[in-house]
DNA sequence: TGCAATTGAATAGCACGCTATTTAAATTGC
DNA sequence: GCAATTTAAATAGCGTGCTATTCAATTGCA
């Protein structure tokens, strides 16, 4: 009785693996934001709004589209928090003028000078996570994998 | 040039690594409660709602703290979840007798007939991830470990 | 015993994140 | 060349998830 057939995955895990791996994601998942909370207070940012500036630091100028694609975010949620984002002086909303109906987001002088504050945040984080650069690697490499492969079947 | 010291953490991980690690784990939570909303739906449940069920399915009758102990949730969030779970006839909030300042939860004879329904849940989950078991198992662990580390820097 | 400190739940207020819908601009197709 | 479709962003409305606060019940200690 060594080898089990894989048919019925229904009653292999019956109300519980599929589901402990699902919540110790979503548990991990509101773990780190809350730990971002802390690191990211001082510079009056959310972790969805560093996200954001982390874009936008790399490439400036991205329509609203663009920023939701690299975050896998959409507009409804990205059309408020830009606007907090404006209303904090970090970045600008313009029409533009080859295609009036994309709105580019442009860096404040501001914005840009976040990123400098910012600098201290990844080595905190990598800090409290306690792990090796390999293990954070691999781990992140089977997040993805796992990302795609949910996003596919959604 | 192989080879780079890992003494610099935050020169090693600019704005990149751990902030990977994060964003994996934040775009993979967010496409597995996507998943989830597809497939609870049928049982006009979210997953938070859904969780919560899962703990009173396996032990009814816990008070709001207890299921906020399991699911790392505390009764601002449950409160309002619980009113809704209630108003849907799922379950019950009574004050205990003994403790007048707890709520017990307990389910209602639709909540303890719904877990039939959801037990096709797991399955169609196990089978979206497209993961092996140990795989899951494996991830799972490295998660839980991840939380744990993570809480104790919060 | 009596009163302060603690605890459990609820509430207020904010920021996501989603679906569904709306509006306006660009593209297409005939 | 213009109607029909498609696209980008915004909006409406809902359900978390959080911090901070409030209120009542209980505990603990002088």
């Amino acid at each position: 009785m060594k080898t089990r057939t894989a048919k019925p995955q229904a009653a292999a895990a019956p109300l519980g693996l599929d589901q402990q791996l699902c919540f110790a994601l979503y548990s991990t998942g509101l773990a780190m934001t809350k730990l971002y909370r802390k690191l990211l207070a001082g510079l009056e940012l959310t972790y969805p709004q560093y996200l954001v500036m982390l874009v936008l630091w790399e490439r400036d100028g991205l329509a609203v589209s663009e920023i939701g694609e690299r975050l896998f975010l959409d507009s409804a949620t990205l059309t408020p928090l830009l606007k907090r984002l404006e209303a904090a002086g970090l970045v600008s909303r313009t029409r533009s003028a080859e295609d009036e109906r994309q709105v580019v987001i442009g860096l404040t002088a501001q914005g840009r000078a976040l990123k400098k504050r910012a600098a201290a945040v990844p080595g905190a984080v990598f800090c409290a996570t306690g792990c090796e650069r390999d293990e954070l690697l691999a781990l992140k490499r089977q997040l993805e994998s796992l990302r795609e492969r949910l996003a596919d079947s959604a």
